[in-house]
DNA sequence: CTATCTATGTACGCTACGGAACCAAAGGGG
DNA sequence: CCCCTTTGGTTCCGTAGCGTACATAGATAG
């Protein structure tokens, strides 16, 4: 097998998690996964529903989200292709409380939930990663509950429009401000009016549907301590993926 | 050794995780397990700093927080004598970005961070424990991500005081309001006017850094949801503790 | 090329909470 | 026993974000 990564091609190795593990691990899922589109909307588990499959997204955007009884809700994290979504599975709870759902339609590969179990039970360099992504991500949901409690929406929007778009290649999102009012936990009026801020700054451009990251800087210095804090951990705990992004942008 | 739970003894089968543990693993750990004291306001870890101990409170609480550039800073989850602190050991991060707090002075007993390490790497029951508890800490977490975003402090603070009540035996806190705003990143005015409105009612009563629950039942129906998720989930993946805080209260 | 739908803009009043300042009472140490 | 610290109560004002309602303008279908 090729060990190029064409931008075109659709490749587990696209998937940094995957790319990360020791060439023996992957051979031994290789033959399981399943290249799978994720589309807009899609709902990968639901909240308290069995996990048959583990997702790792390549070109996609998935988000963990919490829906209160009385239908608000709010993102809890996200993954793309720099992680995988159902930790719940090797954690040994089997479901967790809430939703996951495609927020960026794209690839991925998936993998029946029993394969990937075997794989953990056996320790070693597989489980090591899963956990240190797991950590990340439980960094990611933290920070999360810190910037709910003391943010303001512009800078949680600065938060999450970058942490989508190091998910994603590219600097354009397709998404709604209604969306990302969900996934905030906002009025969609409020996104309105943070992202109209931002563009009259220049830093975005946005058009039915359609935001343009214009001055990734500035966002960058427009944004909560939050971002760099999760980015950070990220970057400390799965040091393969900062050197594959790297890559990727070079 | 006698199987009693005495309540004035120190043994480490006070805390829940350890005295789930099968006999072998136990007998394992005992020899390194150290009693020790955890005073008030106790920095059990500094963000970032490195871990040589993980602890298990018995009669303590421990709060996990992130304090923010500017000072302010938010609970993020808070563990009594059901868990441990500092799962980034064996999650394999050694550290993390968040600060560890005694809340509420009691005992607990420590272990060397190599020691855990070891019998983590082994797997087996005591691995399938701590992934199952963080599990159980990671919807804590989650859960007070939602309730910063969605819920006013007043049911902020009956969460608060149902999840400390939960790991302390009795129904008093010693606790000021000064304490707990920090701990729910509000201000402590807010704290003053919530837990006056919930004295008013009759549900506590309070003074001078002592709050005594005196009707649990009615606190739980004035709660929001995010209280009964969470204790869902500890009850579900730790169901070795549910049977013990039963026995305990009879 | 029009009808319609969907995404976005705007405006108004309301409330919860933040910031700041200050007071009052309880309790502990000298 | 008294001062002083700690804890909690109260007030005033500013504002961010909510609920609601409604207006416009790209997109899309026919």
């Amino acid at each position: 097998m090729s060990n190029t990564l064409s931008l075109a091609a659709h490749t587990p190795k696209r998937n940094h998690l995957l790319a990360a593990l020791p060439e023996a691990s992957l051979q031994a899922l290789l033959p399981f996964l399943e290249s799978v589109p994720l589309p807009l909307g899609m709902v990968v588990y639901e909240s308290g529903g069995t996990q048959g499959y583990v997702y790792f997204p390549t070109s996609s955007i998935v988000s963990l989200l919490y829906v209160l009884a009385d239908g608000a809700s709010a993102e809890i994290a996200v993954t793309g292709n720099e992680g995988l979504v159902g930790i719940a599975l090797f954690m040994g709870g089997e479901t967790t409380p809430s939703r996951a759902v495609v927020q960026s339609a794209g690839e991925g590969y998936r993998l029946r939930a029993s394969v990937l179990k075997k794989q953990f039970e056996r320790g070693g360099e597989l489980q090591h990663l899963l956990l240190r992504y797991t950590q990340a991500l439980i960094t990611q949901m933290t920070q999360t509950a810190v910037c709910n409690r003391h943010h303001a929406v512009d800078q949680q929007l600065c938060r999450w429009l970058l942490l989508s778009l190091d998910r994603l290649p590219g600097s354009e999102l397709v998404m709604t401000q209604e969306l990302i009012a969900n996934m905030l936990g906002v009025r969609r009026e409020g996104v309105t009016e943070a992202a109209g801020k931002l563009q009259s700054e220049g830093l975005i451009h946005y058009s039915r549907g359609h935001i343009s990251v214009l001055d990734r800087r500035r966002l960058e210095a427009r944004v909560c301590e939050c971002y760099a804090v999760v980015k950070k951990e990220y970057d400390r705990l799965l040091p393969e993926r900062a050197t594959l992004s790297a890559r990727a942008s070079s």
